[in-house]
DNA sequence: GCCAACGTTGGC
DNA sequence: GCCAACGTTGGC
């Protein structure tokens, strides 16, 4: 079972969007390295959190389950989508995605900027300067002490 | 809105 | 295959 932390813009998709959806489908991802994650690595069972970007104050907001493992990103195939990739063909898909399941929000949202200050989680890409990786992995360890920010 | 950091593109 | 130019991400 493995641990991950994946970005979302919450003008864009926010974990109350995805709380009223219950399943919903976590497309548009185009990076390559978020890519491998989706379709290599990510497995049904697995648990992540949901993080606010780009907002006013960027947060771990909630949980959710990885439902349904990697499987090709319709929205690259739809020219009227803003995820459209015409280098991406239904014969030989560049672009994945995962179906996710809302788990719960948390407590209390954990700031960005609040996460940065304990060093139990300096390797935790998302509080690196500069990273930009939109999914990354979460060690246990890392979990567990992110859940214990929470009461 | 600014801008640093990063990934991608494309000329050579 | 290098690397400069460009576009995007995303915190602040």
């Amino acid at each position: 079972m493995n641990y991950w932390l994946m970005k979302s813009e919450p003008d864009v998709y926010s974990i109350d969007d995805l709380e009223r959806a219950g399943v919903d489908h976590w497309e548009g991802v185009r990076n390559y390295q978020a890519r491998n994650m989706l379709r290599d690595a990510m497995k049904a069972g697995d648990l992540a959190f949901f993080y606010h970007s780009n907002c006013k104050t960027p947060a771990i907001v909630g949980i959710m389950e990885i439902v349904r493992e990697g499987y090709p990103d319709p929205t690259a195939f739809d020219p009227a989508s803003k995820y459209y990739d015409p280098k991406s063909d239904p014969a030989r898909p560049r672009w994945y995605m995962v179906d996710v399941k809302y788990v719960r929000h948390l407590e209390r949202p954990l700031p960005l900027a609040e996460l940065k200050r304990h060093p139990e989680l300096a390797d935790l890409p998302l509080v690196r300067r500069g990273n930009r990786l939109s999914i990354m992995p979460v060690t246990p360890a890392q979990w567990a002490f992110i859940l214990g920010l929470e009461g």
